[in-house]
DNA sequence: TTATTGATTGACT
DNA sequence: GTCAATCAATAAA
């Protein structure tokens, strides 16, 4: 039985919970159904500092109540008006910081996933991005401000640790509106992995 | 009150 | 490479 990461887990340094993150399990249980995959890319959302991030500045509207929850919840968004992103918060109420899972490797019920993303072609295309990813797992609004546990069907399991130099890390994607903070290489992801948003 | 924009994706040239 | 879909949040008025 591979142990789920408890709220001791979130409750420290977004970005080291980014790079850690990488391997571990994301799963969603829909009735009987389990879907889940292996984490391959994420990037770290730095709160009040952090010009990229939505609570920058400590902005605070009904969008956002998940994200100044205590790290272990989930921070479910629409973007662009037809994209849900699945994000961990971290650290504590006072510190409005989330890592943003970009993409993921399909383990459980990938035939199932098929069916959720119609649109694509190939397997890669199921999971490699954080809307795609949404669509694969149905993640949605029902998902947004959950803790993260057996009990709410959404939890991510411990992964075996990623070596070091198997990690890249690079500017996040889709910030250049940040300012120098786009520049600030906060997105990780597991080198050579096919499932990668980009590269 | 109205106008602009975005932590994206898929279709098309 | 370009562009549109589509809407909550934010900015402007």
């Amino acid at each position: 039985m591979t142990e789920v990461l408890g709220p001791k887990f979130f409750q420290r340094n977004t970005t080291e919970v980014a790079r850690r993150l990488l391997g571990c399990t994301l799963v969603h249980r829909v009735g009987r159904s389990i879907l889940s995959g292996r984490i391959v890319e994420t990037e770290a959302y730095l709160g009040i500092e952090d010009r990229a991030c939505h609570s920058f500045g400590g902005r605070r509207t009904e969008r956002l109540t998940s994200m100044y929850l205590e790290g272990g919840h989930s921070y479910v968004y629409l973007i662009y008006g037809m994209h849900w992103c699945f994000n961990v918060v971290t650290r504590s109420e006072a510190h409005p910081e989330a890592v943003l899972i970009r993409a993921i490797e399909p383990l459980d019920g990938i035939e199932i996933m098929r069916k959720n993303r119609g649109f694509a072609k190939r397997d890669r295309d199921l999971t490699s991005g954080p809307g795609k990813l949404c669509q694969a797992l149905k993640i949605g609004k029902a998902q947004d401000r959950l803790p993260l546990q057996k009990e709410s069907g959404l939890y991510i399991l411990r992964g075996s640790k990623i070596a070091e130099q198997k990690i890249v890390s690079a500017p996040r994607i889709g910030v250049d509106y940040a300012g120098e903070a786009s520049q600030w290489h906060l997105r990780f992801y597991i080198q050579h992995n096919p499932f990668v948003s980009k590269i």
